[in-house]
DNA sequence: TAAGTTTTTGCCCTTCAGTACAATGTATTT
DNA sequence: AAATACATTGTACTGAAGGGCAAAAACTTA
C-alpha cells in the first residue's frame, strides 16, 4: 500500500535531496501548498512539504491539505512552536528538511505505516499539557451505548470529518464507516450525522 | 549508536515474537517492571514492556523506567485512555503488542532514532487538547457577520433542517439556500455545514 | 436616474451521504 | 455445536450537498 508521493518546495536542490534520500525520482514536484490545494492529487498522497517557502500559508490552506493527504512538515529551522502548530492542524510529521538520509527513511516508513512523527521534545511538551488536565479516562455517555469501533467513528464525526477522511483514519473502508454510522442513527433515533451532531452536543 | 535492549513480558511467547521480529535474540529477558528498577541496567536501554504483565506498575515506578530508558509500551489491546497515560509518563511509544513484524521495525528504528512513535488516533487526540488551550475564536457574536438572510439560514440549519427544509420555511428557493450557505461557509472558513455547526457550537 | 450592492434564481455538474441487499469472518455466549 | 453480536466489505441506487456560470429582481445610495 505504497501512495503517491508529492513533494513541495521552492528549492529545486531540497527536492533533489529529498528524491535522492528516499527513492523518489519520480515524484511529483510543486512549489507551495497553494498549488496542492488548487490542484487535483490523489487523495491520500504524502506529501513532504518544506515550510520555508509557505510563511504566509493561512490555517485553512493547511487544514484543507491535511484532510486529503497526509502531510509531512519538514523545517530548515526547527521550533517546537511551529511544530505543534502543523500538527494542530493535521500534519503527521514533523523534523528538520535537511535530516540525514535514515532519519528521513524513518519518517517516510512511519507515515506511510499510518502512524505520525515527531521529535521527543514535541511529544513531552504535548503530554504534558495533556496530562494537566486529564486525571483518568473520561468515558463520556454517550460512548457507552455504542461498540468500540461505532464510538471510534463518531469521535472522529464530531472533528467534522467526513467519511472517506473517518474511514483512512480508522484504516478501514468507507463503506464500513457507513455501515457504523447507520448503526449509531438507530441508537439515537436520528437521520444524518448533523442531527446526530446535534444530539451529542446537546444543540 | 545502537542501544542494549531489554525485553519485558511474562510471555516467553511473545519475547520470542519481538525478538524474531526484529532480530534480537541476545536482548535481556525480564518479566516485569518492578524487575527493571531493582536492577542496573544500562543506562539509556530500549525497553520492550508488555503492558499486559503491569496492570498494578504505579505511576512512580512507570516514571522512574523512563527517566532512565526509552519505554517502548506494547499493549494486546490498544485505547487510546492506556496509551496517553503511559505516554504522559515518559513512554516514547505505544503500539499493539503483536504487531507485524515490519511495523514493530518501523517502531523499533523510530525509538532508536530517536523520535517517538504513536498511532494517528493518539496523536490527534494529543493536538486536539493542545490546541483547545488557545482558542480560536469562541464565535458568540456569529451572526453579527452574517447578512439578514444568511443569519436566518444558519438559524435553522442549527435546528438539524436539510436544505430543502430550510428553503420552504424562509419561502425562498433551495438554490438560494445553497447561495448563502456557501456565502456562510466562506465567512467562516469552513467547508461544509457539520463543520459549521462545530464552529458555532464549540463542539 | 444611474450605479452599486444584496438577494434571488435556474441549469447543470460533481461529489458525498445514506440505504437496500448481500456476504464473510471473528468472538462470545448458550 | 448453534446462536448471537460485532466488524468488515462489496455493488448499486437515490437523494442531498455544494459549487460554477450566469442572470434577473429588489434595494440603497450618489
Amino acid at each position: 500500500m505504497s501512495h503517491p508521493v508529492i513533494l513541495i518546495t521552492a528549492s529545486p536542490a531540497l527536492a533533489d535531496y529529498w528524491a535522492d534520500s528516499l527513492g523518489l525520482q519520480d515524484a511529483l514536484r510543486l512549489t507551495d501548498l497553494a498549488a496542492l490545494n488548487r490542484q487535483a492529487v490523489p487523495a491520500d498522497s504524502l506529501v513532504l512539504l518544506d515550510l520555508a517557502g509557505q510563511p504566509q500559508a493561512s490555517k485553512a490552506d493547511i487544514q484543507q491539505a491535511c484532510r486529503h493527504c497526509r502531510v509531512v512538515a519538514l523545517s530548515s529551522l526547527p521550533a517546537d512552536e511551529e511544530g505543534l502548530y502543523w500538527l494542530q492542524n493535521g500534519a503527521v510529521a514533523y523534523a528538520h528538511a535537511m535530516s540525514t538520509g535514515d532519519l528521513l527513511q524513518q519518517v517516510f516508513d512511519t507515515v506511510q505505516a499510518g502512524g505520525t512523527w515527531v521529535g521527543r521534545s514535541i511529544m513531552q511538551q504535548l503530554c504534558a499539557r495533556f496530562g494537566s488536565r486529564l486525571p483518568s479516562a473520561p468515558v463520556s455517555d454517550w460512548a457507552s451505548k455504542l461498540s468500540e469501533r461505532e464510538a471510534a467513528v463518531v469521535d472522529a464525526l464530531r472533528q467534522g470529518r467526513a467519511n472517506k477522511e473517518i474511514a483512512r483514519q480508522l484504516d478501514i473502508s468507507e463503506r464500513t464507516v457507513k455501515a457504523h454510522l447507520t448503526s449509531v442513527f438507530q441508537k439515537f433515533g436520528v437521520e444524518d450525522r448533523l442531527q446526530l451532531l446535534l444530539k451529542l452536543t446537546g444543540g
